[in-house]
DNA sequence: CCATTGACAAACCGACGGTCGGTTTACTAA
DNA sequence: TTAGTAAACCGACCGTCGGTTTGTCAATGG
């Protein structure tokens, strides 16, 4: 084994760690290179030696995050045991949006990961992480009858969006813990509604 | 009246005008203002002259693709003719999504605005336009009791952002029109979901 | 022992956003 | 007419930043 690797394994681990504390903290703009630098003591040809630029600094610093919080949310919705569509569901929209209450998540992946990287690049990512939980139990709750079948995909994308924007409008409220309860209740109820089994096909009024 | 200061504002929508364009093509950051100054024939000290900054002329911009799509939605929700809100909200996404569709709008709105106004700031207008629609008629649904009163600004964030989303997702599509066809049953079953009275008693405030 | 290679260093470059002193143009009052 | 004023406009210049290039050093493997 070659010392030398390992010793780059580990510069480059700290370059992530570091870069995610600045990027969170003041935003992909917000944060110089030079800044990254000076943090980890590094120098820029040690730095464009592990990346080829920026945006894949922020990749790597993205793809980071994203592994850590689906463990936590995987872990989450583990332990609450549930195993009915409708718990499962809340479960893990409730997760999701006590993460992303966190800074680190919310300034780096909702906000700036889009933009950096394209959305297109991050809607594969998050169609990898989040989405495809969500379509996987969306798809259980239609083979009982919950939810029409041809409507799973666009479902989950709702439901995706639906719980980012909830997170946000918790990080937004001056009340933070009621802003929090609120969203718990709305989840409940959006979620009972969304998944009660359809009798007649789509009323019309 | 004085023909200088009409000047000044006819340049000043040419400026917008034309970043207006720009930022739409090849978003904020792509965008130099040595490109719109090259684009519009003006001069740097002109533009400062106008604009104090790049975030602000792309302010400027985000108002002004903000008022055109207002007025476009509520034209296309007044011209459905809808009364009741299940079809009040159901013109009001179709349109928005529509809206969402073009470059224009995605680009400048969803993907830009929020990272460079930060999204505070973003929150406060998308509550100026669209969030205040979508309020006032399901505070209507609410009086009739199709949905809780306490949940309905919770509500009304899950559809815009539901509506964002839905949007998104067609412009990703490789088949738009059948996405666009998907995602609009798929609105339909959700605001027939979401605003079925509950058979047991809604919590209300 | 020496050619190779990974890790790191530092001078340098071009592009960009923003500043600043100055000029032109048009209106107004004496 | 003319002096004064203010808005509109001009363009050279500056600091910062992301990225490139060239070079050093030490560990590795034949």
């Amino acid at each position: 084994m070659d010392r030398r690797i390992d010793k780059g394994q580990a510069t480059r681990r700290h370059l992530i760690e570091v870069a995610t504390e600045l990027f969170a903290d003041r935003g992909y703009e917000g944060t110089s290179i030079e800044a990254v630098l000076e943090r980890t003591g590094m120098s820029r040809g040690s730095l464009y030696h592990h990346f080829p630029g920026k945006d894949r600094l922020f990749e790597a610093v993205v793809e980071s995050v994203h592994t850590q919080v689906g463990e936590s949310a995987l872990a989450a919705v583990t332990a609450s045991g549930a195993t009915e569509p409708h718990d499962l569901l809340k479960a893990a929209e409730l997760a999701w949006i006590r993460l992303a209450s966190e800074p680190v998540v919310r300034r780096i992946l909702l906000i700036d990961a889009p933009t950096v990287l394209g959305w297109r690049r991050w809607r594969d990512l998050e169609a990898q992480y989040g989405l495809g939980m969500l379509k996987t139990v969306l798809q259980q709750a239609a083979d009982t009858g919950h939810v029409p079948a041809n409507l799973v995909e666009s479902f989950a994308h709702i439901l995706l969006a639906a719980g980012n924007e909830l997170a946000l409008v918790i990080a937004l409220a001056e009340d933070v813990p009621a802003a929090q309860a609120t969203a718990e209740a709305a989840v409940e109820e959006f979620l009972a509604r969304l998944l009660r089994p359809i009798s007649e096909p789509a009323k019309r009024t």
